[in-house]
RNA sequence: GCCGAAGUGGCGGAAUGGCAGACGCGGCGGUCUCAAACACCGCUGAGGGCAACCUCGUAUGGGUUCGAAUCCCAUCUUCGGCACCA
C-alpha cells in the first residue's frame, strides 16, 4: 500500500480524472467547431462513414473512428481548417424489428440509440463538429430525399416499372447488389430471396455505366476500383438480329435480337436461347409445346430453390417447336427456353455456339443439338472437341466452315461479320453491361416515403415539392407482421389528387435507406438549411470529400450509389463536381475473439466503456492503432493492450519526473559507459529529430503502427537517461515537447495535460496543445558524425566497420578491405569486384568463391 | 470456376532490391519488496560451438541479381469479392 506513493514523487497517470476533464474543456472552448466561412487556411474536409445506431459503440467503430480523428488532429496541426462531422444512419430494418418485437415505434428506439451512442462517441475524445450532425430519419433531412427524388422524375432519371424484383420475406424487394451469394439471401439479414413481379420505382444509374468506370483523379485503392469495374461489367460486341421462321403456328419474320461478345462465331450457332421472361416465348411457342414450355417458365420462376439443390448446375430447357433464321447464311436453327440465359443481361437472348462456349456446349451435349467447329488455332482445324468448346484465344487463329470468311482471323471475321450485317440492318456493334438500374422501393415503414400518389383518373402525380416533407405517421401499428403498416394506414393513404383534386392513394412504398447515404456529407455543410438540400456556395467550396475512411464491405453499394448520387445531382444543376471522395481509404475489419464479424446475435461484441474504465481512451485509441496496418484489421484480442499502457505511463514519468531513478535498474541515474554528457545530449537531441521525421512520414501515410513504435523507442531512449546529469536538460526538454505534440493526434488526453503541466510549470498561461502547430525536423540534429557500415562478402554479411559521414567512395572501400574479418575470408585472392550500395550504406565486396 | 489481397519467431507485426525479425505481447532470468502485485533492467528465430564465431532460416520449388522477405515463373494455403453476364 504505502510503497508505491514512496517510490513515485509525483502522482500517478489516472486517465479516468484527466479523460472527461479534458473533453469537457474542448466542447466549452468549441475547440472542433469548424467554421465553414474561414477561407484563411486550406479546406480539409475528413468524412467517415456514420454509423447505424444499432444501439452500442463497439471496438469497430473505435478501429474506424479515432484513427481517422487522428488524422483530423495532424492536419490541423498542419495548419487547415479541418471538417469532421458525425451524424446517424438512422432508418432501417433493424428499428422495425425491434419495434416489432417490442411493440414500440422505431422512431423512439432509434432516438434512444442515438442518444447512448452520441455519448459512446465523446468518450473516444474525438473532435467531432458536432453542431454539424445529420440525422436522416429527421423529416429535415428526408424530405429532401423526397425533392431530389421528384427532381430525378422530371429529369428523367427516375422511373416506375413492373419486371421481375428479387424479394427479400423481410426487406421486400432488394436492388441487385443487395442480394448475396450463390444461394441468393438477402445482405441484410440472410434470408433466401425470391422473384417477383412488382411496379417499382427505379434511378436511371445505368446511364452513367462508362463515367463510372472512369477513376481518373481519383485515388481510391486498388481492389475497390477493380470491383467496382467488375461490378459494372462491360463488355464489347454485337447485338445481331435473327428473325422468326414461319411455321404453322406462327407468320415468322419477327425480330430476335441477341448480344454477343463473339459475333466471329456467329456460323457456328446452332440453336437459340430465350430467357425464361423473355417477352416472345408465350407468342412463339408451337401449340404441341406449349405445356412443356409453360411448366418450365413457372419452374425457372421458382428457380432460386433448385439452383440450391442442384450443385452442379445442369443445363436444363425446353424447346419451343419454333425456328429462328441466322442473318449471315439464312440457316434455320431451332429455339430453346432455358434458365442459364438470364432475362435481365443484354437482349435475354443467345445465339448458342456450343463448340466456342463451355454453357452452350454443356446445353447441347445434354440436348443431343449439333456442335460445329467456326474457329481455329494454326493446325488445330481437326481436332474433334469430344472433351469441350474450345474457348482459348491462341495466336493465329482463323476462322474456319464459315463461308466467304474462313481464313479470316478470328477478330477481323468478327468485325467483318458485323460490318455486312450493320449494312443490311441486321446488325451493329455494341456494348452490354453488367449494372442495372437502382431499384429504390421498399415495402417498409421505415423510410423515406417516396412522393408520389396514384388517382385513377391521372394516375402517377408527383407530390407538389410545396406539401413536402410526405411524413411519416407518427403512430404505426405493427399488428405483429413486419407487413408495411402503411397499406392500412387509412390517414396516410388516403389523399386528394394535386391535379384532380378527386380522392386519389398514396405511394406506401419508402426508399432504400442507402439514398439517405448517397448524399449526407453534402448535407452536413449545412444540416438546417430550410430552403434546399445543400448551400451552394458551401459545398463549392468545402467538396469534393479530401478524405473518406470506411470498410470495404461497401465497395459496389455506398460507394458506388454515392458516385452515382453525386452525378444524379450533377446533372440536375445542384453542383458541379463528377465525383463525391477524392481519396478513399479502406480500413480492416475488427472481427471477435471467434474470428467472425462481431454482431449482436453472434454475441462476440467487445464493448469499450469498459475498456475505457480500466485503460482510459488514450491507451485504447493507441492499442487500435498499434494493432498493425489499419487496412488490415484482424480478430480482436486484448493481448498486449498493457505494452501500450505502460507506454503512456512511461512518457508520464519521463515528463514530470525525469530526475526520478529505477531503483530496479543498478545503472539507474549514470550515462552509460563510455558516453560523456555531450554524447548523450547530442544523442537524446538526435533521436528527437529522427523520431520527427519517421512520425510525420507515417502520419501521412496512416501508418499508425510504426508511427507509434517509433515513438515508443524515443521514449525508451529518455527512459535510458532518466535521472542521469543530461536528464531535465535543454535537449531533453525539447525532446519531452516533441514527443507530446507527435503523440498529441493520437492520445488527445494525456498529451494535454502533460502539455497543461509544462506550461504551468513555465509560469506561462494555458493553451490547448490540440492548437499548436507541428514541429519541423532540424536536419542538422539528424545528421552525424560516423556512422556503421556493414561490409558483405558474396552478400553475407562478415562485418560492421565505423567510418566518417562524409567518407568518399574510394576510402570507403579501402576501409572495408581492410577489415580484418575480410581480409581473413579473402585468404589473398583480389575481389573481383566491390559494390556500394545505398549512395555507401553498404559494401559488398565480390570474389571468386573457393 | 473467375477477379483481388496476402503467407515472415510462440503471438500481433517491422523491413518493398542492400544488416531479416524494429516496436509490442508472451516466456526466462534479475532488481526493488518481509512477501506478492506494480514498476524497472537483461536475455529471448532454429541448430552447433568453451568461445571468437559458424550453419540454416521470410509457405514450397525454380529463376534473375554482386546481393531477394522484397522482382519473375510455377505450385500450395488462407482471406475478401463475383456467381451461368453470352
Amino acid at each position: 500500500m504505502t510503497t508505491e506513493t514512496e517510490r513515485s514523487r509525483v502522482e500517478r497517470y489516472d486517465p479516468a480524472t484527466i479523460e472527461p476533464r479534458w473533453q469537457k474543456a474542448w466542447d466549452e472552448l468549441g475547440l472542433y467547431r469548424t467554421d465553414l466561412s474561414d477561407a484563411s487556411r486550406p479546406k480539409y474536409y475528413l468524412l467517415t462513414m456514420y454509423p447505424y445506431p444499432s444501439g452500442d459503440i463497439h471496438i469497430g467503430h473505435w478501429y474506424i473512428k479515432t484513427p481517422t480523428d487522428a488524422i483530423a488532429r495532424f492536419h490541423r496541426m498542419h495548419g487547415e481548417n479541418v471538417f469532421y462531422p458525425i451524424g446517424f444512419d438512422a432508418f432501417g430494418l433493424p428499428a422495425e424489428n425491434a419495434a416489432i418485437k417490442n411493440g414500440i415505434n422505431p422512431r423512439d428506439w432509434t432516438m434512444s440509440n442515438i442518444d447512448n451512442m452520441r455519448r459512446q462517441l465523446r468518450m473516444m475524445g474525438a473532435t467531432f463538429d458536432w453542431d454539424a450532425e445529420v440525422v436522416t430519419a429527421d423529416p429535415a433531412y428526408y424530405r429532401w430525399n423526397q425533392w431530389f427524388f421528384l427532381q430525378f422524375l422530371k429529369a428523367g432519371l427516375a422511373y416506375r416499372q413492373t419486371s421481375p424484383v428479387d424479394w427479400c420475406p423481410n426487406d421486400g424487394t432488394l436492388a441487385r447488389e443487395q442480394v448475396e451469394g450463390v444461394d441468393r439471401h438477402c445482405w441484410r439479414c440472410g434470408a433466401k430471396v425470391e422473384k417477383r413481379d412488382l411496379a417499382q420505382w427505379y434511378l436511371k444509374v445505368t446511364k452513367y455505366a462508362d463515367e463510372l468506370l472512369d477513376f481518373t483523379g481519383l485515388d481510391w485503392p486498388e481492389p475497390i476500383k477493380t470491383m467496382q469495374t467488375n461490378w459494372i461489367g462491360r463488355s464489347e460486341g454485337g447485338e445481331i438480329v435473327f428473325t422468326t421462321a414461319p411455321s404453322d403456328h406462327h407468320a415468322g419474320g419477327a425480330e430476335l435480337r441477341v448480344f454477343t461478345t463473339r459475333p466471329d462465331t456467329l456460323v457456328g450457332a446452332t440453336f437459340m436461347v430465350l430467357a425464361p421472361e423473355h417477352p416472345l416465348v408465350a407468342e412463339l411457342t408451337a401449340p404441341d409445346r406449349r405445356a412443356d414450355v409453360e411448366a418450365y417458365v413457372a419452374q425457372a420462376a421458382d428457380r432460386t430453390e433448385i439452383d440450391r439443390l442442384s450443385t452442379d448446375r445442369e443445363k436444363t430447357g425446353v424447346a419451343i417447336g419454333g425456328d429462328a433464321v441466322n442473318p449471315i447464311n439464312g440457316e434455320r436453327i431451332p429455339i430453346f427456353v432455358a434458365d442459364y440465359v438470364l432475362g435481365g443481361y443484354g437482349t435475354g437472348a443467345i445465339m448458342a455456339v456450343p463448340a466456342h462456349d463451355d454453357r452452350d456446349y454443356a446445353f447441347a451435349t445434354a440436348h443431343g443439338l449439333p456442335i460445329r467447329r467456326v474457329v481455329a488455332a494454326p493446325g488445330d482445324e481437326e481436332r474433334d472437341l469430344a472433351d469441350g468448346a474450345y474457348v482459348a484465344h491462341a495466336a493465329g487463329e482463323r476462322l474456319v466452315n464459315s463461308g466467304p470468311y474462313s481464313g479470316l482471323p478470328a477478330d477481323e471475321g468478327g468485325a467483318a461479320i458485323v460490318g455486312a450485317l450493320e449494312a443490311e440492318g441486321k446488325g451493329r456493334s455494341a456494348v452490354t453491361y453488367r449494372l442495372r438500374d437502382w431499384l429504390i422501393s421498399r415495402q417498409r415503414y421505415w423510410g423515406t416515403p417516396i412522393p408520389v400518389i396514384y388517382c385513377d383518373r391521372d394516375g402517377i402525380v408527383p407530390v407538389p415539392e410545396e406539401d413536402l416533407p410526405v411524413r411519416l405517421p407518427d403512430t404505426v401499428d405493427y399488428r405483429g407482421s413486419g407487413e408495411n403498416p402503411l397499406t392500412r394506414d387509412e390517414a396516410f393513404l388516403n389523399v386528394t389528387c394535386p391535379t384532380c383534386g378527386e380522392p386519389a392513394r398514396r405511394e406506401t412504398d419508402t426508399m432504400d435507406t442507402f439514398i439517405d447515404s448517397s448524399w449526407y456529407w453534402y448535407r452536413y455543410l449545412s444540416p438546417e438549411n430550410a430552403g434546399g438540400p445543400i448551400q451552394r456556395e458551401v459545398v463549392d467550396r468545402w467538396t469534393p470529400v479530401n478524405q473518406y475512411t470506411g470498410g470495404s464491405e461497401h465497395a459496389v453499394m455506398h460507394l458506388l450509389y454515392a458516385r452515382e448520387f453525386t452525378k444524379m445531382m450533377r446533372d440536375i444543376g445542384l453542383i458541379e463536381q463528377d465525383e463525391p471522395f477524392r481519396r478513399l481509404f479502406n480500413q480492416g475489419q475488427i472481427l471477435g475473439l471467434d474470428g467472425e464479424r462481431m454482431s449482436k446475435s453472434r454475441g462476440n461484441v467487445v464493448d469499450p466503456d469498459d475498456l475505457v474504465a480500466r485503460y482510459g481512451a488514450d491507451t485504447i485509441r493507441l492499442f487500435l492503432m498499434f494493432m498493425g496496418p489499419w487496412d488490415q484489421g484482424g480478430p480482436w484480442s486484448p493481448t498486449g493492450i498493457g505494452g501500450v499502457h505502460r507506454f503512456l505511463n512511461r512518457l508520464w514519468t519521463i515528463a514530470l519526473d525525469p530526475h526520478g531513478r529505477e531503483p530496479g535498474d543498478p545503472e539507474s541515474g549514470s550515462l552509460p559507459s563510455g558516453v560523456d554528457e555531450a554524447d548523450a545530449r547530442l544523442r537524446i537531441r538526435q533521436a528527437a529529430h529522427r523520431t520527427l521525421k519517421a512520425v510525420t512520414a507515417d502520419y501521412e501515410a496512416f501508418h499508425f503502427n510504426t508511427m507509434i513504435a517509433r515513438l515508443m523507442e524515443l521514449a525508451n531512449v529518455l527512459m535510458r537517461f532518466r535521472g542521469s546529469p543530461v536528464a531535465g536538460s535543454e535537449e531533453w526538454d525539447e525532446a519531452v515537447r516533441l514527443a507530446l505534440l507527435m503523440l498529441a493526434p493520437a492520445a488527445p488526453h494525456i498529451t494535454e495535460e502533460l502539455w497543461s503541466r509544462r506550461l504551468a510549470a513555465a509560469g506561462v498561461p494555458w493553451s490547448s496543445i490540440h492548437r499548436e502547430s507541428w514541429p519541423a525536423v532540424d536536419e542538422s540534429a539528424v545528421a552525424e558524425a560516423t556512422r556503421e557500415v556493414p561490409v558483405q562478402v558474396n552478400g553475407k554479411v562478415r562485418d560492421r566497420i565505423v567510418v566518417p559521414s562524409d567518407i568518399s567512395g574510394t576510402d570507403l572501400e579501402r576501409a572495408a578491405l581492410a577489415s580484418e574479418k575480410v581480409q581473413a575470408l579473402l585468404a589473398g585472392r583480389a575481389p573481383l569486384k566491390v559494390i556500394q550500395a545505398g549512395g555507401g550504406r553498404l559494401v559488398n565486396i565480390v570474389v571468386r568463391e573457393a
